[in-house]
DNA sequence: CAAACCAATTGCATTTTGCAATCGGTTGTA
DNA sequence: TACAACCGATTGCAAAATGCAATTGGTTTG
């Protein structure tokens, strides 16, 4: 484990772990956005983290037991990167930065809509999604149809609120 | 305001407030340690942070609204830090870091019993330090006997835990 | 009165970050 | 079938950040 250990601080021991500007940036876009591959992560997400930093923090990340990453079976390059409970469990941290973070910060409508989600259905949503990510990243068992899970909620929320800012709304536009 | 705005999600932008190794350290340590000054922060906390990094950081948390800072009337030379009330909101975060530090991590004893605490507590006991906060840094009005706040409750859990892993308990070994 | 203290700043070496290009192989599309 | 796009990284290099230790001139303490 390479972390300094300046002191048995849970706090402390906690920012050597992620306490840096992209680890969370990663796990929320796994936790969040669904994203396992590389590429994913490089190129699809809004932030623009540099592809050594990347393969640094997922180095990083596997090495403190947060992720684990496998061969992709259907793609033979591909590589898939798995939450282990220990980074499932950092839900209501992220929960909470998102909360504190619509409060103080300008926030994009958009991005934020899922944070207030969040906010609003508290633990027992927080809680349920956690249990959808274990089943998604560790196989546990789950009895959550596809379109009822705490992620197409979230989407579900996301998509209304684009639609609803959409320009030229109302105009037929093309496609 | 010095930030990136790399996107408008609300987890990115806190992040990118204080999501480095050190502010929330110092934010840590004026929340629950109670330091204030820039000596305290610097040799008394356990984790020796660098000068310039701590002046560095002190500056930006300024700037970012996160601190305020006065001349200290009791002493020429020395200046007095206090947490806005977007500080003190991060109270439940720092909870919840400490919480899952817990749980994953390498803590001592001795360092983990205030974030065992305040897990216990929950959210009422947050919101009745974030008061005591707003009380000692923004001079709101309390009503809180100084032996019953939350930070006593904290360091009076810490010394009993200190006491009875003191080595040498029962020799009289001198003051 | 001398030592310790005050909030920083400074010099410098090391480490980290960010940008862009690159690699050889694999897959998807026209 | 040819070729472009993709795959997970790695690399080169410049800029930025970090960490260590020393320093500053004034203030307070023992």
């Amino acid at each position: 484990m390479s972390i300094d250990r300046r002191s048995g601080c849970p706090i402390n021991l906690s920012l050597e772990v992620f306490g840096d500007r992209w680890s969370l940036i990663i796990l929320r876009d796994m936790i969040f956005g669904g994203k396992r591959h590389f590429r994913d992560l490089l190129n699809r997400s809004l932030e623009r983290i540099a592809s050594n930093i990347l393969a640094d923090r997922l180095k990083r990340l596997m090495e403190l037991g947060m992720l684990t990453r496998a061969d992709d079976p259907t793609h033979k390059q591909k590589a898939i990167y798995s939450l282990t409970e220990m980074a499932i469990t950092l839900v209501p941290i992220l929960a909470h930065l998102g909360a504190w973070g619509r409060v103080w910060l300008p926030v994009s409508e958009e991005l934020s809509i899922r944070a207030e989600l969040l906010e609003k259905g508290g633990p027992p949503m927080w809680e349920k999604f956690m249990d959808e990510l274990r089943h998604e990243h560790l196989g546990t068992p789950s009895d959550t149809p596809p379109d009822a899970t705490v992620r197409a909620t979230l989407q579900a929320g996301y998509e209304a609120v684009v639609a609803r800012k959409a320009p030229g709304a109302g105009c037929d536009v093309g496609a």
